[in-house]
DNA sequence: TGTACATCAGTGAACGCGCGTTCACTGATGTAC
DNA sequence: TGTACATCAGTGAACGCGCGTTCACTGATGTAC
């Protein structure tokens, strides 16, 4: 008996994850019931023993994708001497363009979240507040004024950045682009190149 | 027979009007071909007389809307002092935030047109190019430093505002974010407020 | 230990629906005589 | 001017397909005696 519902919450999980993965990547849209639950090892059938709808998954995974994001914040950000730059680093690198299925869900779904109703949208501005608030502590730490407005500001080109790079059609234009934000970013904030 | 092609180019552009519209509002996969051509006053059989399949009207309405931004960027930049001021305090806006079938496409379909293939990327891409372009060349003429690198910036917090903004479930909280966004970019710039 | 039964995670066929696309057709308009 | 015909923009039924969701069923596992 503890050993089935045990078993059930790891293949939860694993649903979860895979679609955390997969939305980034592909879209909400993108994204089948019967796609998803072959990523996991499964039929299609399955799924309802899992999420009361299509839509509940969605909204699950989109605070599963925020966790992912808390953790890379906590990472740079959560002691006394926040490292502001190897978050502009981290944020603007190859490695996060390249890695879309892991990195933040902000620039691939922003815009399809703004046209989905009520509970995805409430969770991915709580996704967002979160994210600002941790920069706005930090600039509060590290002396800077004005701190909640240089983290919206902050938030935006970092956002905008990805957003840009990952929809130009040349991958070596992106690139280039995402550096010199990186470095605009960090010369803007008095941090070393 | 002048008179027929000209009725048949004048509905074309009505076709398109609408899709360029209706695509920034609900997506790209938000728009069916059967919507679209009640829009415009017609049933969705006639479609194929104006367009080759649905990808190639995507591809010409991306074109289409991107023109309208070009008229933007010209009203604003496309003299020999250029009102920076005045296209961020228009991007910016309450008016352009709620008014998005006429606004700026790339916020609302970049994320969406990442997951594209060739055609409807490469379009969007010089449509990014040209606003960069001329963000630079208006830096250039008033005289900042790095006038490629720092267009390149404020595109990018440009886009990045709106998109936050726009995808937050708050309306209160996301025209707060504008202006914040605003203010703080216009200070960045030494522009008065 | 061995047998009979209950539970329930997972299967896969089937549903109703909306989509992009095709195509035979209609009916208004312009041309020929 | 009036009649017969050709053109062609626009119609709407039909197609094949993939989707989200439902549901009767299967078969492995755990429990009762």
């Amino acid at each position: 008996m503890a050993d089935k519902s045990a078993h059930k919450a790891k293949i939860r999980a694993r649903i979860l994850d895979e679609a955390a993965g997969a939305i980034r990547v592909q879209g909400v849209q993108g994204v089948s019931v019967a796609d998803l639950m072959k990523r996991a090892g499964l039929t299609h059938g399955g799924f309802y023993a899992y999420f009361s709808s299509r839509d509940d998954l969605v909204a699950q995974a989109v605070d599963r994708m925020f966790e992912d994001n808390r953790a890379m914040l906590s990472r740079f950000l959560e002691n006394s001497a926040p490292d502001l730059g190897g978050l502009i680093d981290y944020y603007l690198s190859d490695g996060a363009y390249h890695m879309i299925e892991r990195a933040c869900p902000i620039p691939p779904l922003a815009g399809e979240v703004s046209r989905m109703p009520g509970a995805v949208r409430d969770r991915f501005e709580q996704g967002i507040s979160r994210f600002r608030d941790a920069l706005a502590g930090a600039f509060e730490i590290l002396g800077y004024p004005q701190s909640e407005a240089l983290a919206s500001s902050v938030l935006a080109e970092l956002v905008g950045s990805v957003t840009l790079a990952r929809s130009m059609a040349q991958e070596t234009a992106a690139l280039a682009y995402l550096e010199a934000s990186r470095l605009r970013l960090k010369a803007r904030l008095g941090l070393p190149g």
